[in-house]
DNA sequence: ATGTATGCAAAACATTTGCACCTGG
DNA sequence: CCAGGTGCAAATGTTTTGCATACAT
């Protein structure tokens, strides 16, 4: 049950709580803001501040239940983090987000980060390109 | 003289983006932020509002003279292109940027796209690390 | 002269916070 | 019951814009 995760991250499990990470569920691959979290409440009929999302994401976040993301545009996009770590391609044109990952490059990266006199805690990849998918250029959004 | 690279841009060459400019060019490989930019712009004298810092550096990213990276915490920053594309390894607690190249990361990251269906336009990599220096955790930015 | 640029103030966003009121355990 | 959670509105920080004035060519 989901709301062991909740718990397990020394948060109460109330009602806001179980909705967001049921919204993000339902998200599968796809990519969230606060507000298109926000909105995704309002639509399934629950009253939820957005203040609330925030605080709730924020949370989740610092607990390792979801990652937040910046690609391009201002606002930060969630995700759930389904314990394997990748990287993402983001088409420019439709917005469509692809997850990869490549041992060659994480392996090189770690080199990289040792020889410049790093400890290496973490890192952010994106690529960005255009996709050949059908629907890309009619503004279908990830 | 940078003047004609500015003129190169389509842009008039006008006193607040030479002092820009220049800004930019003594800053070496330290990354500003718009704010930066015009504290240092204040600090040599120069009566340039922060609204014109915003929409020069604009300006200059379209015409490729600078990019812009968006790291962690609220604000962009913004570095001379010099040319060499580069990525990034940021000290999580000191703020230190140093910059390399990667043909390993380079030529699988094309791999990846082309094999996931797309066409790679860009990228951006930004690993975060602790660093040795012993400046370190002294709270000094780059 | 004349189309651009600039400065200033106001607007637009994304995100955070203060506070009085609820609620889960 | 009571610490922690929530909603709302107001505050913040960053970036953008409208508009009257100033400037490069």
């Amino acid at each position: 049950m989901e709301n062991q995760e909740i718990r397990n991250a020394g948060l109460k499990v109330t009602g806001p709580r179980v909705k967001i990470l049921e919204i993000l569920e339902s998200a599968g691959e796809k990519h969230l803001s606060a507000e298109d979290v926000y909105r995704l409440l309002l639509d399934n009929g629950a009253e939820i501040g957005l203040a609330t999302v925030y605080r709730v994401l924020t949370q989740f976040e610092a607990a390792g239940l979801v990652e937040r993301h910046h690609f391009e545009g201002g606002s930060s996009v969630y995700e759930l983090n389904k314990g394997e770590h990748h990287d993402h391609i983001v088409c420019v044109i439709c917005g469509k987000v692809v997850e990869f990952v490549d041992q060659t490059i994480e392996k090189r990266q770690r080199q990289i980060a040792t020889q410049k006199g790093f400890e290496l805690a973490d890192h952010s990849l994106t690529l960005y390109g255009r996709c050949t998918d059908p629907d890309c250029s009619l503004g279908k959004k990830d």
